[in-house]
Parts: C-alpha cells; sequence; structure tokens
DNA sequence: AACAATAAATTGGTTAACCAAAATACTTAA
DNA sequence: TTAAGTATTTTGGTTAACCAATTTATTGTT
C-alpha cells in the first residue's frame, strides 16, 4: 500500500483537530464568556500544528460566529456561554455535505417565504430588478440556450426584495449546491424550461400586485415538479 | 482629523476589493465554468495586497462554493456559470450584518419546518437526545439560573432529528446571532423562561408521538410571544 | 513525427521572521 | 501608597522565503 498525501482530506483532519481542541480548551480551561482564547502561537504549538492551520480553524469559527479575532489583542469566545459553545461545535464538526434532497426541502421552505414576504415589501426598485432578471432568463430560453444561472438569479432577486438580509444570505449559501446538483441530476427538460417563463410571470405579478398569499401559492406550483422529482410525494 | 488605522474595517475593505476585482476577473477574461483563476501571486501583485488577503478572500468564497482551491494546481471556478457567479458575488459583497428581526423571521421559518419533519423522521436516538437537552434546561431553570443557551440547544436537537442537513447547518449559522440579540434585547423575562418549559414539553411530546401538525402548532405557540415582541404583530 | 523521459516552472500550502498596536510590567515621582 | 510615565512583552496581522505536488516545457529516442 502506497503512502498517500491526501492533502486536502487530511487538511479538513487537521483543522478538525483544532476545532475539537479549541472547544475541549474552553471546556477544560472554562473559560468564561468573552474571555480570550490563548494566543494563535501557543495554539499552534499546543496541537502541533502550523500558525496558519490555527487562523484557517479560527476564521471558521469566526464565521459561524464563535470566535470573533481582535488585532494587537486577541481572539475572544462569543459571549454566548460554554454550554452552546460545546453544543455548536459538536454540530459543527459532525456536519456533513448537503445531500439534494435536503438542499431542495431547504430552497423551497426558504422561497416560499421570500415570495410572501417580497409581495408585502418588494419596493419599485426591487420591481424592476426581478422583471430584469425575468427577461434575461426568457432571452436565454428562447434562444434554446441553458438557463439556470438566470433562472436562479429570478429567485435571488425575489430573496433581495423579501428584505430578509438573514434568508437571503442563507439562499446565497445554498446556491451553489443547487446549482451543481441540478446539473448532476439533470432536473430541468425541455418542457419545465418553458413551462417556467410562465410561472415566473405569474409570480412575479403576484409580486407586483403586493398579494403575498397568491405569490407563495404560485412559486408552490412552481416548484411541484422538482419536489415530486425528490420526494415522488405531491408538495403540501 | 487623526490618521486612525481602523485595521478591522480596512481589512474587511481590502477583502471586498479583492472580491470584485475577481468577478471583474472572471468577466473581462470570461472564464469559462471549472476553469482556473489566475495564481494567488499574481493576483496579489494585480490587486497590490498581500497574498493572505487573497487566501482569506478566497477561502470566503469558497464558504460560499464559488472557488475551490487544489493543492499545487490552482484555485478552480465552480461550474456555476458566469452569470450566476456575478449574481452571487454582487449580492456577497452587499450582504449587511442581519437585524434581529430578520434572524427572528427566518429562525421561526426555520424551527417550524424541523419541528414538523422531526415528527415524521425522529429516531429513537433524536428522542433521547431531545429529552437530555429538554431535561437540562428544565434543571437550569428549576435552579433560577440562565437557561438561554440550553434553550438553544434543545431547539438544536430537533434541527438534528430533522434529518435535513442543510437546515441545521442553517441553523447553527444564525444561532451566534439569535443569542447575542437576545440578551441585548433582554427577551427572556421570568414567566417566558417557566412557561416555555411546559411548551418545551408539549413540542417533546408531539414529536415522540410522531405528529408533524401538533409538532408544527406548539412550536408556533412557542414563538408567539417573541414573534409578537419584534412585529407587533400575531404570529399568523 | 510521435512518444517517452526528464528537466524546469508553477501551484497552493507551510513556515518563520517581522510589524505595529495593544496589554502588561516596571519604574519613578508625588 | 498611589498615580503617571516608560519600557517590555504579547498580540493578531503581514510578509517573504521555502516545500512538495503538479503542470508544462524540453529533450531524447525510436
Amino acid at each position: 500500500m502506497k503512502l498517500e498525501a491526501l492533502t486536502k482530506n487530511d487538511s479538513k483532519k487537521v483543522q478538525n483537530k483544532i476545532i475539537s481542541g479549541i472547544r475541549d480548551l474552553i471546556n477544560y480551561k472554562n473559560l468564561e464568556p468573552g474571555e480570550k482564547l490563548p494566543s494563535e502561537r501557543m495554539l499552534s504549538e499546543k496541537f502541533g500544528v502550523s500558525r496558519s492551520n490555527v487562523r484557517e480553524a479560527i476564521q471558521k469559527l469566526e464565521f459561524y460566529g464563535i470566535l470573533k479575532p481582535m488585532p494587537q489583542s486577541g481572539t475572544f469566545i462569543a459571549n454566548i456561554g460554554v454550554t452552546a459553545i460545546n453544543g455548536m461545535i459538536e454540530d459543527i464538526l459532525e456536519l456533513e455535505d448537503p445531500d439534494f434532497k435536503s438542499l431542495v426541502e431547504t430552497r423551497i421552505l426558504l422561497e416560499l417565504k421570500t415570495a410572501g414576504l417580497a409581495a408585502t415589501r418588494r419596493t419599485e426598485e426591487d420591481l424592476i430588478n426581478i422583471r430584469k432578471a425575468l427577461d434575461a432568463y426568457n432571452k436565454k430560453v428562447l434562444d434554446g440556450k441553458d438557463a439556470v444561472q438566470e433562472d436562479l438569479l429570478f429567485h435571488l432577486a425575489i430573496a433581495k426584495a423579501s428584505g430578509n438580509s438573514t434568508i437571503e444570505t442563507l439562499m446565497l449559501i445554498i446556491t451553489p449546491g443547487i446549482i451543481t446538483n441540478f446539473e448532476k441530476h439533470h432536473v430541468c427538460d425541455e418542457n419545465q424550461v418553458v413551462l417556467a417563463m410562465k410561472e415566473h410571470e405569474e409570480i412575479y405579478k403576484a409580486i407586483e400586485n403586493q398579494d403575498p398569499q397568491l405569490a407563495k401559492e404560485k412559486m408552490k406550483l412552481h416548484f411541484e415538479i422538482l419536489y415530486q422529482y425528490c420526494y415522488k410525494t405531491q408538495l403540501s
């Protein structure tokens, strides 16, 4: 058996090792919320890894809001308590790559919400942006070209119009996974792509007329086929 | 006027500059999906920033699934098309820090879903974990101590039982913002904390009995007060 | 001309030294 | 003893050199 490098795999292992090490430190030393983590140099020495590895792990935990590095001062533990940090890190370590089904399920959940919210809160500017995205999609489809991206941008425009920055962020996070899985599963056939133009138009109209209930319904209709593809049952 | 350092602010500006620079590169050079980005060294020189700055920006875009660094080979652009990348980066650059309202709105959306899904899909092991979290919360409350963290862990246990890894990830992402804003707004008073024990119990029972509709209803009830605090209207 | 072998250049990852701001320890003056 | 001032240490951030895997270019052989 060859001694392979497996650099990418290793690097993830190293990062998880550091993250769990930080968790243990917080537990063992019982660091209070708002306290400082040991310095990056100490951590790299303690865990036997490079300082850049430590910095990467810290950046990841920073993304999840657990740590906050302060220049020339130290990295501070978020003021959310030891118990929460333990639970969160435990979950973060176990996080697996999202499967297509869970992506779709989540996307539909978010999209139905954004459709309703956008209908309620959309500004005139939002409307213009959605219209632009819609036209771009139609043009691509009528030219017989692939329009997966334009489709996504139409939906992201609605997300932005929802006035909920958190949902918008979450939509962005799941979007790449959606696109790559779409292409992998060959979800979009010719009929659906053309049908979607009409569905999009109806969604747009509902948002324009500020009818949340209708916008939600039309969005649900729009996702019916995709949902059935994943779950073999109707979208309730 | 003093020439202040503003290191933290600057570093964000630098990162955005790099990210938009990368976007422009992709547009201008019209890099096809799956192609390589210019090397980190070239980018750092082109943008007049350090290579570590470039690496950080790349790591951020990696998180959003737009870039994928390959050791000793290059950083590859996700196979999601130029248009989608443009739209996504545009949004990422404009992303603002989540406000409390949007956090709560999103949390309720996710929690109602996880409650229903957990009721349908929970395993025996899930049930045990939820029970544990529930007991931990009760103990803290009965001891008259703060139990915000234990509360969150109860809800995260339900999220895990939902069997939807994507939603679980999203819950984790919004959790720190929730906790810090909770403390800022002093949302939890004594009455609610005690009342929550009963509500939690009912949610648990519904999940145990695999009654999705009831679980969702009980969860909605559980969030009623918080929602009214944010929006001054009833949770529809 | 085509292909295999080899050498050079390029790549992301890693390491270690350095920087300026910040925190701490120490000294000094009242 | 206390408070102010100063020197030292510690900190995250930055830089540049280095590493090994990879890719590309070159050379050599048939």
